[in-house]
DNA sequence: GCATGCCTTAACCATTTAGTTAAATCATAT
DNA sequence: ATATGATTTAACTAAATGGTTAAGGCATGC
């Protein structure tokens, strides 16, 4: 059996959207068919089991995540401009997918072990021996453009700052008190914001 | 009928560890009853549904998690003094209960209907018109001890610092390259690194 | 002693849901 | 036209799970 690679993608997708949104356990067979367009029965002939289904998921939505990550760093010498790419791009690439970053987030608790097994594939295929994220501001502390942070937490914090309103949006509007997190203005405020705070906390006076 | 106070206490904390590490879809009633050490017919006659009992858990989870966080917020003068508090015990309270952030972020989503209504509830009895941490550096701003941020990005770049790491601890683990985010020298190193990057960031120079 | 309320036991019901099956249909290429 | 693979239909199975029920046990206080 050759399988119709058109089909197959229509289900990842249709999964794709559903896991995003419910979850493993909230997901439905069903619901993945028929976004799918298909039937259950089809969608069992194409992968087997819903776990099948969702390790096949998980497994491109958490490489995809790190993959943006990692094209979000760039090879700017200037890290001022560097930063300010990084949190342009990164933010973009993270409010374009809905619900996808809150996914993986929930996700990678539960699959705690998959997650390190796919994460580690992955380091190893970039051949990456560390988060090049962490490397550059590593070597921007080592050069003396910025003042002397862990890279880590600062990576960290970064990382923190730009994904919360995505992880959490309900959350943020109501407790932060922010009206629309999905605006494109809101978005554009958000890379503002971050880019002078962390460039005011960074630069060595 | 009166009900057991004692009984009932120990069915909420049963549910509350089981939703928290769970989810509403991923919990069960008998792991609920068995962590409680009771029977699943005691557990439905104390509370009648699953819905129910996760609406009293959420609901009590959503009020801890944002009753923790205006603890944190002191009536210090000194504005450097009350960040520096400000993390230091948000930190702590939240580093505290393992899963509880990770739980109601991912929760909130679902819910967002009831945890709006949950949530204006809080303000309302605490005769809040607006999150008093925003309010803080909102007045902090007005009156020239920190440049001139706009106190909501700050507020959320603030709490997705201190959020992450126990939001998605595993993910935060592989993808930003650290070990152990459960020690309390991540935690004393957490605080530190927060308190710098947003000091630096915000002072006026 | 016995009534009352809390709790257990264990079987049971109903529903949801993942997964299967078999037969029929449709499209396409040979 | 027919064989082949893709897809549908619809009924079905098996298991998990939320929820119920009835009978009885075990305290405590009267």
């Amino acid at each position: 059996m050759q399988l119709n690679t058109e089909t197959e993608q229509k289900i990842i997708d249709a999964a794709q959207s559903v896991f995003r949104e419910k979850g493993l356990d909230g997901a439905r067979m069903q619901e993945i068919a028929d976004r799918a367009g298909i039937n259950k029965a089809l969608l069992h002939y194409y992968f087997r089991s819903k776990d099948r289904l969702f390790q096949t998921v998980f497994r491109t939505e958490v490489q995809g995540v790190f993959q943006r990550m990692i094209e979000a760093v760039t090879a700017t010498e200037n890290i001022r401009e560097f930063l300010r790419t990084f949190i342009n791009t990164y933010l973009d690439n993270i409010s374009e997918r809905s619900y996808l970053i809150r996914f993986v987030m929930w996700e990678s608790e539960n699959k705690s072990d998959e997650f390190e097994t796919i994460f580690k594939q992955v380091m190893s295929t970039k051949g990456f021996t560390k988060n090049p994220l962490v490397q550059r501001i590593e070597q921007a502390v080592a050069d003396g453009q910025i003042r002397a942070v862990n890279p880590y937490h600062f990576v960290l914090s970064l990382i923190g700052m730009c994904v919360l309103p995505y992880v959490a949006p309900t959350a943020v509007r109501n407790i932060i008190g922010i009206r629309d997190t999905s605006s494109a203005e809101f978005l554009e405020t958000r890379k503002k914001e971050i880019f002078n705070l962390v460039w005011q906390g960074l630069k060595s006076k």
